[in-house]
DNA sequence: CTGATTTGACCGGT
DNA sequence: ACCGGTCAAATCAG
């Protein structure tokens, strides 16, 4: 925490010389050779680089003063945000051995939280055989007090087996019943980001489904509306793109949807770790190529990463996508507790947590 | 038959 | 006490 550079500190450097390294080479490479197994294997290097690199900050001291608020410049509408609490305590307690009952609930409340908004507009539609990749078991549903619809939980299929605790919600908006609020809680750590899987069914569809055949009839026939809506292709709204992702795209997509990102409560640690999502997220195309379901974002240059409006742009299935946390299923970075603008990583460099074996 | 969804009960936090 | 979130038995679907 002072003085000098620490081994750590050293280690770290050089981690993060050694990702820029390889992110020198693989923009060679990817104006020069189209080698797909270098760039694969680049790109491997630049993840562990950079986990790595994020790993030494998170275990050699963090925080420079008691006050996170600092590090993360303030996320001014995050209610839950900045509390300088020692939240790693019980989380840490929580990770290494088995997750009692007590500490699960504990442990929930600082999972990462980010919702994302989604909007179709009745030009657009929504194609729906889309998925992150992860698979989700529906576990519950609720009606919510002054909404009008029905909220709807979600869980990763592999919670038992796998011992990933992500879940999601999915609530539709009363006013706008065109826009989907998917609320993201925790990260995968199963090891099922599934590009290659089929992509079971979408919840949210059945979702929608479902609210036509409940609700009440002009419901119903907003629904089918916008079922039918959704079959139909999406525009590209590529107002929030800057030209920079715009670069980086690889690929083209045949239909996507706007969706407004918004971190809803971090504190220091969850916003670090939502990054790390975010740019998981961001880099999928790269790593899978041959996925057509990659997801994509447009981190809006937030020089202020806490203020994070980030739009991300995918393709169909506007209630469905996201969430994409890459942690591989060791990644203690679940916690990371420092804020990447402190190591000034440029946003809108794509990379991945995750890496997978 | 197996796995996913539904839905009322239950539980914990406020 | 209320409300949101989760559990789990019953039900449904492939």
């Amino acid at each position: 925490m002072d003085g000098g550079w620490s081994y750590e500190q050293k280690t770290l450097i050089s981690e993060l010389i050694q990702g820029m390294d390889f992110a020198k080479q693989l923009r060679v490479h990817l104006t020069s050779a189209p080698s797909t197994e270098t760039r694969d294997m680049l790109m491997q290097g630049i993840l562990s680089s950079y986990e790595k690199a994020l790993l030494i900050l998170k275990w050699s001291g963090p925080m420079p003063q008691s006050q996170p608020v600092a590090a993360v410049s303030g996320i001014p509408e995050s209610p839950l945000s900045v509390n300088g609490s020692p939240q790693s305590d019980d989380f840490e307690k929580g990770i290494g051995d088995q997750l009692q009952n007590r500490d699960i609930s504990k442990k929930r409340k600082m999972m990462p939280k980010w919702t994302d908004q989604v909007r179709i507009s009745p030009e657009n539609g929504l194609e729906g055989p889309h998925d992150d990749g992860y698979s989700w078991r529906k576990y519950g549903q609720k009606d919510i007090l002054g909404a009008r619809y029905p909220r709807s939980y979600y869980r990763c299929t592999y919670r038992n087996t796998q011992n990933c605790w992500a879940t999601k919600q999915v609530q539709r908006s009363d006013e706008d019943p065109t826009v989907f609020e998917i609320t993201y809680r925790g990260t995968h750590t199963c090891g099922n980001p599934g590009p290659s899987v089929p992509a079971p069914v979408s919840p949210e569809k059945q979702e929608q489904k479902q609210i036509n055949h409940q609700n009440n009839q002009q419901q119903q026939q907003q629904s089918q509306e916008m079922l039918s809506k959704f079959r139909a292709e999406l525009s590209v709204d590529t107002n929030n793109l800057d030209s920079n992702e715009m670069a980086y795209r690889p690929f083209s997509f045949p239909s996507a949807s706007v969706r407004l990102l918004q971190i809803e409560h971090c504190n220091s640690s969850t916003l670090a770790n939502v990054n790390s999502s975010l740019f998981g997220s961001f880099s999928s195309p790269f790593l899978s190529p041959s996925t057509p379901e990659s997801n994509y974002f447009s981190m809006h240059q937030a020089n202020d990463i806490g203020q994070a409006h980030n739009v991300q742009h995918l393709e169909s299935d506007p209630t469905e996508i996201i969430s994409t946390n890459t942690s591989s299923t060791n990644s203690p970075i679940m916690d990371l507790d420092f804020s990447l603008d402190q190591v000034g990583i440029d946003p809108n460099f794509p990379f991945d947590t995750s890496f997978f074996p």
